[in-house]
DNA sequence: CTGGGTAGTGGGAGCGCTCCCAAACTAGCG
DNA sequence: CGCTAGTTTGGGAGCGCTCCCACTACCCAG
């Protein structure tokens, strides 16, 4: 049995305006929403509508019009293991969310090979989407510049630089490393040490400038022995906090740039007989899962990823729109979580 | 400047075969791999394409032929809290990566309210999609039902009961159960209690009776104050702790349906000044990022979610082309992983 | 040499929409 | 009461593809 029309086949713009006794272009003006209809015709086309139980043919749509109600989210693969990986589900849940008030699909794209990213790059050139997301992109990326160049819209979360020409939404990394070493100060640490990402990566270069600027803020003086470059892996953090620990065994805190160094970091300490907080005070940063359930459970710094999430996607939406209200470029705040690491 | 072609236009299929000296049809056959083409038309197709940096227009091919090349995971929000979530990225990893062999796109959809179930009940019905994968489907889930009226290909992860007439894809929760229990026996553990998912659930269902078999295969009585439901949260699983250790103090070891609940536990442990494994082993379910942060690490049995994803999409994929060579219900082997919990 | 294949091919007829132009109506004004 | 200006409407012309039918070559058996 057939939901509803004859034959299994789905009710067209067509049949709509058959029955509601209109023509095609009227069915179309109501389903678009356009104010040149009369209130008499609306009424019959959505009755219509309801009775036969049409829903458009996204694709004809997309044929028709030039656009597809669809928005791509790209992350690279090779990042997806190195951050804390709820991140991106969170950023999904945001985009999601966002996307599916404004009835938009969600394209997932994962990238983990030159065959995909190329392949990737065919699809954009062939028009498939109307927008592209891209999470977690490196300095020397050229995919944004590659997706400007088809003038399509995108926005980033994060940015490579400074000066970066696309829209992007960002946390405020520099304030996370500043707010870090600042709580860590007022619980008397003095000598301060920190574990970075990679600093090819815009976002590791923040925090490490917010790091110095809570330094300097707290009166203390920096010392370049007591900054270990990481690469955001666990391993990665339990290696530079050797490090540090070798160069300087009398620092008393650390501030690695994740959680997962953190955690990293957090073993090499225990490893070296060192307790936390007591002998050294650790913070991280993202809020993740892996914070709650270290021992101690770790402070952090929490990023909005979520709400980043969202805010990409309506940032998105506008540009596709045309309607540029809000600004292109977002720094969304950060917020320190206190646990009993520091 | 135009990548390539004229005014910014994409070229179309017309345009290559004008190049290539053929008609449409022969370009639309190689396009499409008919074997219904001689060599030499292939070979000219084949340099046009090159040459003009042809791709399809998927739209078009949508609306004029009958399929979208596109595929939705659908993933019931509610579930996505509870569950460890790097689940779903696992998942979503193992089925991208499989569609993108095979050229298929990958729609994510998050339901999270009754309208935006409906909306993709509704997107369902306008055909937008080859195929549907459900993540996480509780016993009392219509969706499946609802796609398979529509006949829509569809895949689960997980069932809903042990006659589930959908195609799935599973992993073996009995003998997750049942190894989890064989190693705490092995060990010299006689008093194994269990904390359980919600009993609605299959998968919760199938964790408890492995769990029962492994008792009675290490000759152990089974003893109905050992067993507490909790619902995979964290706080569910402290709570159950708790219940357990005040129903039943002389109990040495806990199996728990989910490390995030093996986390609750170990909370309640500590609570109690119970050490572990010392004065009661650990052991849970998933081997997630979790389990290798707890004090000390959790002993955990494995699923192979990443494999799960893939397998689902491969059993979709075929199902699609009808083409089934693969048996439409899997059962995937699980591996306990041993740490210093049990 | 003929008839009956069989590979290979071209192109018409849509798929279900949006765009847009011209027709049909309305109202307002001199 | 005719004329202009504005509003609402119908429907033709595509969008770029696949499907499929008809047609041409060519081959082989009779």
């Amino acid at each position: 049995m057939a939901v509803n029309g004859r034959q299994g086949g789905r009710p067209t713009l067509e049949e709509v305006a058959a029955r509601a006794g209109v023509g095609r272009g009227t069915v179309s003006r109501v389903i678009n929403g356009s104010p040149r209809v009369s209130d008499r015709a609306k009424a019959a086309v959505s009755r219509a509508i309801a009775e036969l139980g049409y829903v458009p043919n996204r694709a004809a749509r997309a044929l028709a019009g030039a656009r597809t109600d669809a928005v791509a989210l790209v992350i690279p693969e090779t990042e997806a293991r190195l951050f804390a990986e709820p991140y991106f589900l969170d950023i999904i849940r945001g985009v999601s969310a966002e996307l599916a008030d404004a009835d938009k699909q969600l394209l997932l794209t994962l990238i983990r090979s030159r065959k995909e990213r190329q392949r990737f790059e065919q699809y954009l050139a062939a028009q498939r989407v109307d927008g592209v997301l891209l999470v977690s992109v490196h300095a020397d990326d050229p995919l944004p510049d590659v997706v400007r160049e088809l003038s399509i819209p995108a926005v980033l979360n994060g940015r490579r630089s400074e000066s970066e020409p696309v829209a992007y939404v960002d946390s405020d990394n520099v304030g996370a490393g500043r707010s870090a070493v600042a709580h860590l100060a007022e619980r008397g640490r003095r000598r301060i040490a920190t574990i970075t990402g990679p600093l090819d990566m815009y976002v590791a270069r923040c925090r490490l400038d917010g790091y110095r600027q809570g330094l300097a803020a707290a009166g203390l003086v920096g010392d370049e022995r007591l900054v270990a470059a990481a690469d955001f892996t666990e391993e990665g953090g339990r290696r530079a906090m050797r490090d540090l620990l070798e160069r300087c065994p009398d620092l008393d805190a650390v501030f690695a740039a994740s959680d997962v160094m953190a955690a990293g970091a957090r073993v090499a300490l225990r490893e070296t007989g060192r307790r936390v907080p007591d002998d050294v005070a650790l913070v991280g940063v993202d809020d993740s899962a892996v914070a709650r359930h270290m021992d101690p459970p770790l402070t952090s710094v929490r990023q909005p990823i979520e709400e980043m999430g969202r805010v990409m996607a309506r940032v998105l939406l506008q540009e596709i729109a045309g309607t540029e209200a809000e600004p292109r470029q977002l720094v969304l705040p950060t917020e320190l979580v206190v646990r009993d690491s520091a």
